[in-house]
DNA sequence: GGACATTACGCCATCCGTAACTATC
DNA sequence: GATAGTTACGGATGGCGTAATGTCC
């Protein structure tokens, strides 16, 4: 009996389609499909047809999502027994990405945040104040584990009416811009990439949300992480500006986990923080 | 979660020792050890100490084996599920074999045995009319996988007050003789190592149990498969023979697994049969 | 000293992702 | 042509066994 076949299988079954379990377990379609299929084999059974594009699940593969259904409910009362006697679970990151997490509800019993600048929050996992650390860099820190959490892109975005045509990076200054408060990280890459420092004529807030509502209403560019305006790109309310002499750069997150932390707990810990930064939302 | 190491947590819990584990589940005891722990560390919690030589549950361990009990419940009617559909399972051997297997009491729903001479047994493979097949060689056969079962020995075994001293192969012929039928796997062994083909002064029988008891009543001397006559060894109702020139020879048995087999379904048959040839009984 | 548990190391199986392919609409 | 599923291959991880070591009676 294998419990990962088995989840896998469920997955399949609860959302009614390969492509869509595996979205949701983070793993490649093919790989959903092998699992699947081993599964059958196994027992020599089958569990799930071909549907046209889609699949349909057969008696067999009904009855064994039900049961299995109810076994994931007793793993789940194992799991929690073994993870009833932890510590509160303290989270450190820049603003941008912690108002994330708090945006997505990330707040099972018992997390902390500690939304810092970058130093700061190195400063505090040195310390061994955090089990989870979220930075916008790789880092060498000693009793921390370090791993790629997502790929995002730097954009500048602002309201389609507001979008000038033939921009270079120069000519952003004459703009209307929408920048964070100094220190931030956002405004740090943002002076890297124009080269500038000083941002006269700009519009500046320490809240991610107010300067996304302020480039939606059409007051300027906002120069910010893709991922957190994915949403308003999607439907229309914001677009990309375009620069003839800028190509968005990468804006890798990685997950520093402490190495004091239970794996099961940074497993899980790990599983949802990749699921808030891969939605676009 | 992970289901194995709670399989083998679960088995050290019952048991209440590693080693008894490990024997019971057929794994070296050092791998035990390391599952256990890692499911420790794996969440962070203790669940087992050591006590003296041995080893104690802790109250959060015993928590987890009682609810681990419910969760392979809910695997056991999983894996019914799955298996529901089978054909009758069909098992060949020698006689010698498949009386082990009817003694042990493998006999779960829908299995039929097919006890043959080794030729008869290949015959049956080659037709396809065997699932599994028991025999003491190791043979290409199309369709089938082979894995070594067991390693057993084939010795002379008497009632301790029968046995001779200072005895030679050749010797053996003025001794009485309890042989089994011609054709049977043991008399053609027995034929092999004395360099002999007719036994006079010779008690036959085709019956394997039979043959025991006649040893065990002082009638003669039985050459067999050390593992049948184990426990009557250890409780010194039987004594081994040993002779000059001869040691004992190694008696390997290889389990023959169709193709067409679902992959659990032999993993299971597979453990059974382990478990019913490495018990001395 | 013996029984039991732990640690260290090398090997094999499992599972993933990427890429190329097939089938249905 | 696009979307969903399948097949093939190379690389990382996990779990095993053997052997050596530690620890308690």
């Amino acid at each position: 009996m294998n419990l990962h076949q088995l989840r896998i299988f469920y997955t399949v079954a609860q959302l009614g389609s390969m492509t869509a379990a595996a979205k949701q377990l983070y793993i490649s379609q093919p790989a959903v499909t092998k699992q699947v299929h081993l599964l059958e084999e196994n027992y020599g059974v089958t569990l799930v047809e071909r549907s046209g594009r889609g699949i349909k699940l057969t008696a067999l593969g009904k009855a064994v999502y039900q049961q299995a259904g109810k076994l994931f409910d007793q793993a789940r009362t194992i799991e929690r027994l073994l993870q009833s006697s932890h510590a509160p679970v303290r989270i450190g990151g820049t603003q941008i990405t912690i108002s994330r997490l708090i945006a997505a509800d990330v707040a099972g019993p018992g997390i902390r945040y500690q939304a810092q600048n970058t130093q700061q929050t190195v400063a505090l996992m040195k310390a061994q104040q955090l089990d989870f650390a979220i930075l916008p860099f790789r880092a060498a820190v000693s009793g921390f584990d370090c791993l790629l959490l997502t790929q995002d892109q730097w954009v500048f975005v602002a309201a389609p009416q507001q979008v000038p045509a033939d921009l270079t990076l120069a000519a952003l200054l004459n703009q209307t811009l929408i920048v964070r408060e100094p220190g931030s990280e956002t405004r740090v890459v943002l002076g890297q990439t124009i080269g500038a420092t000083v941002f006269s004529d700009a519009i500046e807030t320490n809240s991610p949300l107010d300067a996304i509502r302020l480039a939606e209403n059409g007051q300027g560019i906002y120069f910010t992480a893709r991922s957190s305006v994915q949403a308003l790109l999607d439907n229309g309310k914001l677009a990309l500006v375009t620069l003839r002499d800028y190509q968005p750069t990468a804006r890798p997150l990685y997950l520093y986990v402490s190495a004091g932390v239970p794996r099961a707990l940074g497993e899980k810990m790990k599983q949802r923080l990749i699921a808030v930064f891969a939605t676009s939302n």
